[in-house]
DNA sequence: CCAGTCTAATTGCAGCGTAC
DNA sequence: GTACGCTGCAATTAGACTGG
């Protein structure tokens, strides 16, 4: 019988350092204790009893509905994103869960460990439950193996590896059927990060049809927040294929429902967005009060949200021909870095290749570029960013009379493109 | 009651994969 | 290679059931 008692065994069995002959000396055999941690026999009770209690554990199988309900909750807590209820709750659940004995409740436990470390963005706890999951995964049933992927997905999109998440993501989706009978929340959280993760990606086509399933679905259930960003999702994706009408219709969508909702998160988003659209526009005014709007909102509280704002002011700047203004912004952003050790690799690129652009691309743009920026963002794939600064590269070689390398790091930029459309096209 | 039969729990051992 | 941890398989054992 599967009450899935033996991965629980199993489990206390490695994190007590025991060997299987160690722990069944004297109760049963190794090769019966082999099936019994497979679930492949059906022990007696008193045989159960007896390894339970070398290992000390309590054997009691009827699990405390208090658990049960309380992980349910805690489970809800983190498909809500609500950090503050699943913190709480967290503390709570780990320190009864050791206790149960419940393989189910067990693993979707761990599994959820796993993305609550990822939304508190506790990588090095993550990356360990990681760890330790991945060694058990052949245990998974269909539903652990569903929540799995999903986790594993968020966790690498955490660690910047957004084309294996996307793959995770969908193959999450492809199994997402045989599992849960009806198409809930779940589901179209699950559709929201394919879009989200698309996006990122530039996969165009995978990033609007999965934006629009899961925005038709929050907005019907009146999860506004959730509709906003589908929305501001969508007007990136309209902006990209140069539907710049629409795109700032969807913003303006999101905008009202950050209003709405008065929430800055979303509002930064939507001014962000919409600086950017209006700055690929050459729109500089445009593009600067909307950038302004944005750093209005996060100054001095969200040192990410902080820096983008004002790269976004930085490169309108250069743009719009007022270098002055923009090396004031470019100052701020350098001193915001100083403060802040802990910025993503792409923004501090980004500042130092800004700095070459307002003062000169010397031979330090050419060694930055080859030894670090474009090998970084060629190992984590983001070939949009990568095919950017190639294409930086091959102008400064062009500028420089170096032809031949120029030719070269434009026809590799060019390649980069061509590579996204087909993995979009997938 | 008991010999015979059937079923399921349990064991011993050969052999597999991995780490050193 | 060999030591170790683990698993698959055939054999053994224990217990339940049945017909005489």
């Amino acid at each position: 019988m599967s009450d899935g008692i033996g991965e629980k065994i199993k489990y206390f069995r490695i994190k007590y350092n025991l060997t299987q002959e160690e722990l069944a000396k004297g109760i049963v055999s190794v090769s019966y204790l082999s099936k019994i941690e497979r679930n492949a026999a059906d022990p007696n009770p008193e045989a159960v009893k007896k390894l339970c209690e070398r290992l000390g554990i309590s054997p009691e199988k009827v699990i405390d509905e208090d658990i049960a309900s309380q992980v349910m909750r805690w489970m809800e807590s983190l498909l809500k994103c609500d950090l503050v209820l699943a913190h709480d709750l967290y503390q709570d659940i780990q320190t009864k869960i050791e206790k149960v004995i419940d393989a189910d409740l067990f693993w979707l436990v761990k599994l959820h460990t796993l993305y609550y470390f990822v939304l508190t963005k506790q990588k090095d706890k993550a990356k360990r439950k990681l760890k330790l999951l991945k060694q058990d995964q052949k245990y998974f049933s269909e539903k652990e193996q569903y929540y799995w992927l999903k986790f594993k997905a968020h966790f690498e999109y955490l660690e910047s590896s957004y084309e294996k998440a996307f793959l995770h993501f969908q193959e999450a989706e492809r199994i997402y059927s045989d599992i849960f009978k009806e198409e809930s929340e779940e589901y179209y959280d699950l559709i929201y990060h394919v879009a989200k993760t698309a996006t990122v990606l530039h996969y165009s086509y995978h990033a609007s049809v999965y934006s629009e399933r899961s925005l038709v679905y929050y907005r019907d259930h009146y999860r506004l927040e959730r509709a906003a960003k589908c929305h501001i999702l969508k007007g990136v994706n309209y902006k990209r294929i140069r539907e710049m009408d629409e795109a700032l219709k969807q913003f303006e969508l999101a905008e009202g429902l950050g209003k709405r909702l008065s929430s800055d998160t979303i509002l930064f988003r939507v001014y962000e967005a919409i600086g950017e659209l209006f700055h690929d526009l050459n729109m500089s005014t445009q593009a600067i009060r909307y950038y302004a709007k944005a750093y209005d909102l996060v100054k001095h509280q969200f040192s990410l949200q902080e820096l983008i704002a004002i790269l976004g002011h930085v490169k309108t700047y250069i743009q719009y021909e007022k270098p002055d203004l923009a090396k004031d912004w470019l100052t701020k952003a350098e001193t915001l870095l100083k403060s802040e050790k802990d910025m993503p690799p792409r923004y501090v690129y980004q500042v130092k290749v800004l700095r070459f652009a307002l003062y000169g691309f010397t031979q330090n743009f050419e060694k930055l570029l080859v030894k670090e920026v474009i090998p970084y963002f060629k190992s984590r794939k983001l070939y949009i960013a990568y095919a950017g600064y190639v294409r930086l590269l091959g102008d400064y070689y062009y500028n420089n009379r170096k032809y031949k390398l120029a030719a070269e790091y434009y026809a590799e930029a060019h390649q980069a493109m061509v590579d996204i459309q087909n993995k979009d096209n997938k």
